[in-house]
DNA sequence: TTAAGTGCAAAATCTTTGCAAATGT
DNA sequence: ACATTTGCAAAGATTTTGCACTTAA
């Protein structure tokens, strides 16, 4: 099931279904929240920083992941859900990180904004938002 | 002209207006467009290194700047405007990066979007936009 | 078999820290 | 004169590169 559905990810690339990559999309498919770099670290244990970042900078390009960049200089990794494998892969969903716990989380936010302004094509919309989570209001 | 609005946004914090302070915001002031590290870099010239990273992180602590996280990681420093001076240092306007160009701007938007959750409470958004820019277009 | 991926060592960068000398009020 | 800021040297941290060895198809 979850075997399939990382062959399945690794597929669309086109491109080699490693040990290494299994391990870290096992990661990334376990866990409800976006991930830090010293959180992947700790979690695949004994690989190669090296061979992380490379797989990190893989997953990106391949758009398997994406970076999440919160303000203050902290960046998270987070699977990609469906809206990323189409052309424009764009992140129909807002980012969320409470000031109290520190919590990040995906804003359930019915309707999307849309914006426009004269004379400009907007493709993608990247929406960070900082405040008080409902576990914390 | 220019140096009284240097000597009033550096009032504002109550500290010291140094020389080196004073050639990071002629820079800025000076400046249509955010900057990055290095850009900054190169027009402090002779300044030393470590004195850019002080005055920027304390720029930013006082809310005299602010940073501008672009995907792929990059980051650009802007002055804030009337806003950031507002408790909230909020940031109504939106970051455009052009695809073709690269070049990064504001973008117009006359409806700044509003965002609500239920049990949340929002207190800044920070948006990024990217696609085709007006002279690209 | 062989093209691609990994681990290791080491380079290159980037950021932070401590402290003496210089500067601003 | 005194508190603050700066420059320098050096430590720490992060990211990248080159290359021999291993692995997946």
């Amino acid at each position: 099931m979850l075997h399939l559905q990382i062959k399945n990810i690794i597929k669309r690339t086109g491109l080699t279904l490693t040990k290494s990559r299994k391990k870290v999309l096992n990661i990334f498919l376990n866990s409800e929240k976006p991930l830090s770099l010293k959180q992947l670290r700790l979690l695949v244990s004994d690989m190669d920083r090296v061979t992380l970042f490379r797989i990190l900078s893989f997953f990106e390009d391949n758009k398997i992941i994406h970076t999440i960049r919160l303000d203050k200089g902290q960046d998270l990794f987070a699977l990609c859900v469906e809206e990323c494998e189409k052309e424009q892969h764009q992140h129909n969903h807002i980012h969320f990180q409470c000031q109290n716990c520190e919590d990040v989380s995906c804003l359930p936010i019915k309707d999307f904004p849309v914006l426009s302004a004269p004379n400009y094509v907007i493709n993608n919309l990247s929406i960070n938002a900082v405040g008080i989570c409902k576990n914390c209001y």
